[in-house]
RNA sequence: CGGGGCAUGGCGCAGGCUGGUAGCGCGCCUGCUUUGGGAGCAGGAGGUCGGGGGUUCGAAUCCCUCUGCCCCGACCA
């Protein structure tokens, strides 16, 4: 056939576009027809329109060359196969691979949030402004709200989050206490001017998140309804095939008490998570308890010695200078914190091997609102400049002294003398110095002991693509949503929030499953069961007769069949199909024909088998009733 | 917002310092050959070199300015 040719290829008079035998045809006025398929998935006789999975009816576009502008793996590979395309920094179109994608992952949580016993509903985009200054967020979102005007010069803003608008919608509806709890989810596209949009969906500006909101009559029902949601998203990560763990998180800006994020496991996230490396514990390390090291503090055994340290200001060359272990320094890190007699200044003590955390320092009773202080300022107070401060000798009356676990555990120290170029060394707490005040301040490090007993930690870095919160009843409380309790008194609603990042996990999922070819999808969220493959079937009618009848009999018994009927040659056809990542290939060629058998080849791993067609059926459904997604 | 970089056919890049008629690979179109891992040969189309201003006989190249995008830090699904 010559390739002018292509384009008109008559098609099989006896087939109809899909292969079949035949199909009935309706006339749609004015519209041409409309072909129905019987769909033999579904017991009932249920109708569908001729879904596109040809190659050639789908717009495949997979490129050879990465865009320059792709970091991240998945970024990469999103954007060679075809899934996405940039439109403006943080903004992207989901091209109709893509979108089969997006929507399968779509389908599992819908079908879980289902089943957990939440209800879907949809909500505006668009959100009032009064709603947000009502919840006192208006100002305190900052910029990453994108504000608009309406004609009227109405403000608005689009929803980066759904809280005021479902605890309107709550006060309005629900009235008794013999209407809850409840729960109220959607999946809907969201808008945060993020700071740095960055590797694609991953962090892009707008998105596709699933939300959700319970409502409670009570802190118990509230610990249930939150339980019966983390339980739900357990199942959704699992049947999406990802592998991920649930940890503890920081409640951050939307507070509320207890709180987890779901991490997906991969080298390029954005979050460190701390691991027990044999029992549950789980954190995110903005969090993640730091015990203290040692086992004890020692008793001293040196006497305290003012050395010269010129020039010395860290401490890593103080311990060079010295001759002495990293862990036998201490850093003195100077904030100011206003109190009734105007501003203080703090010292925290770390040792010299470990950083602050600033979520820990923003929790430690007087430190909550305090700011690193100004060289300026420490001079005035201390005497001396950083490099050189320490915590001896200083005015406790003035000055508050809290000391890491692990800061207050070390005996014979070195730390800055509060006079420049100087530093003490054989310092004791309790000899040289009054006990300090001790709390966790340090961020945790690979090794540490598991704040539950059991183990070490182990950082490993993760995707933040869920996140659990009980909010309790500030949004309620803020907003006056309440009801009417059983005992006639009115009270606020205990409220739940729960979000999924479903476009982030399309990202997520591929920089936990690819090889060096492309993308190795999970079964849950490829965009097809079964890709198919005929080779030579532009010069052999048996091997395209053949690949229509078997892509007939697999869309039959419910496979999302990719028909590859581009008649390209083999190497590019099968390199397209790795890098799109679809689970089962099956290939299609006359010498295969001639034996009468077919080629499988699963996309993770394994070698290529020639199997008969019964064979290859019983493969396939051996392998969907494995995988519980399906 | 601070720091760094980039912008040249659809994609990936060279050219720029030293101004003088814009080039390579891939892709695309046509023909012939080829046909199980990104084919070969021949022919062809496609670029106001991100926008504006300036210097110059002459600017992709030098200067000014604006815009967009990417990378590194403070945010989050």
């Amino acid at each position: 056939m010559s390739p002018s040719g292509r384009r008109e290829r008559p098609r099989e008079p006896s087939l109809d576009p899909c292969g079949r035998r035949s199909s009935e045809t309706i006339a749609l006025p004015g519209r041409g027809t409309l072909q129905l398929l019987q769909c033999s998935r579904v017991s009932s006789p249920f109708v569908e329109i001729l879904p596109r999975m040809r190659a050639r009816d789908l717009s495949l576009f997979t490129l050879k060359e990465t865009p320059a502008e792709a970091e991240l793996v998945s970024h990469r590979l999103m954007l060679r196969a075809g899934l996405i395309r940039s439109l403006s920094q943080g903004l992207y179109t989901w091209l109709p691979l893509g979108l089969r994608t997006l929507r399968r992952v779509e389908r599992v949580v819908r079908e879980e949030m289902d089943r957990s016993g939440a209800q879907e509903l949809l909500m505006p985009a668009i959100q009032p402004a009064e709603l947000w200054q009502e919840s006192g967020r208006w100002d305190k979102y900052g910029p990453e709200l994108l504000r608009l005007r309406d004609r009227h010069d109405r403000p608005y803003c689009f929803g980066p989050t759904h809280e005021e608008v479902i605890t309107d919608l709550a006060r309005r509806e629900l009235r008794s206490y013999r209407q809850l709890p409840v729960a109220w989810y959607q999946i809907q596209t969201k808008f945060r001017d993020e700071i740095r949009p960055r590797f694609g969906v991953m962090r892009a500006r707008e998105f596709l998140m699933k939300d959700a909101y319970s409502f409670h009559r009570d802190e118990t029902s509230l610990a249930d309804g939150y339980e019966k949601i983390f339980a739900a998203y357990s199942r959704i990560f699992t049947r999406l095939g990802l592998d991920f763990r649930a940890v503890r998180a920081d409640t951050g800006s939307i507070g509320g008490r207890s709180s987890h994020e779901f991490h997906v496991l991969a080298q390029a996230g954005e979050d460190l998570l701390a691991l027990s490396d044999s029992g549950p514990y789980a954190a995110n390390v903005e969090l993640a308890e730091a015990l203290s090291v040692l086992p004890g503090r020692a008793p001293p055994t040196q006497p305290l010695t003012r050395v010269p340290t010129p020039g010395i200001r860290s401490c890593e060359d103080l311990a060079r200078h010295l001759g002495i272990p990293l862990e036998k320094t201490l850093k003195t890190l100077v904030f100011v914190r206003e109190t009734s007699a105007g501003p203080r200044l703090a010292l925290l003590l770390l040792r010299g091997d470990h950083t602050l955390n600033e979520v820990k320092r923003a929790k430690v009773p007087g430190l909550e609102e305090a700011r690193y202080a100004t060289e300026e300022e420490i001079r005035r107070e201390l005497g001396a400049g950083p490099g050189s401060l320490g915590p001896l000798g200083v005015d406790l009356q003035r000055v508050l002294v809290v000391a890491d676990r692990t800061a207050a555990a070390v005996s014979d120290f070195a730390v800055g003398a509060n006079e420049d170029g100087y530093h003490d060394t054989g310092v004791n707490w309790g000899r040289d110095l009054p006990e300090p005040t001790v709390a966790d301040l340090r961020t945790v490090v690979d090794g540490d002991p598991s704040p539950d007993g059991r183990g070490r930690l182990r950082l490993q870095r993760g995707i933040e693509v869920g996140h659990v919160f009980q909010l309790g009843t500030q949004y309620s409380e803020r907003m006056n949503a309440t009801f009417r309790d059983e005992d006639g008194s009115e009270r606020v609603f205990w409220m739940g929030c729960y979000g999924i990042g479903v476009s982030r996990i399309v990202a997520a999922a591929v920089e936990q499953n690819h090889d060096e070819r492309g993308i190795v999808w999970p079964a849950a969220m490829a965009p097809f069961d079964v890709a198919l493959a005929p080779v030579s079937s532009q010069s052999d009618t048996g091997v395209r007769r053949a690949a229509e009848s078997l892509y007939d009999e697999l869309r039959s018994r419910g496979y999302e069949v990719l028909y590859d009927d581009r008649e390209l040659r083999a190497g590019v056809m099968f390199a397209d199909l790795d890098l799109i990542g679809i689970p089962h290939r099956i290939v299609l060629s006359p010498r295969l024909l001639a034996a009468d058998k077919l080629e499988y080849v699963a996309r993770r791993g394994s070698a290529s088998r020639e199997l008969r067609r019964d064979e290859l059926f019983r493969l396939l459904e051996d392998d969907r009733r494995r995988d519980p997604a399906l």
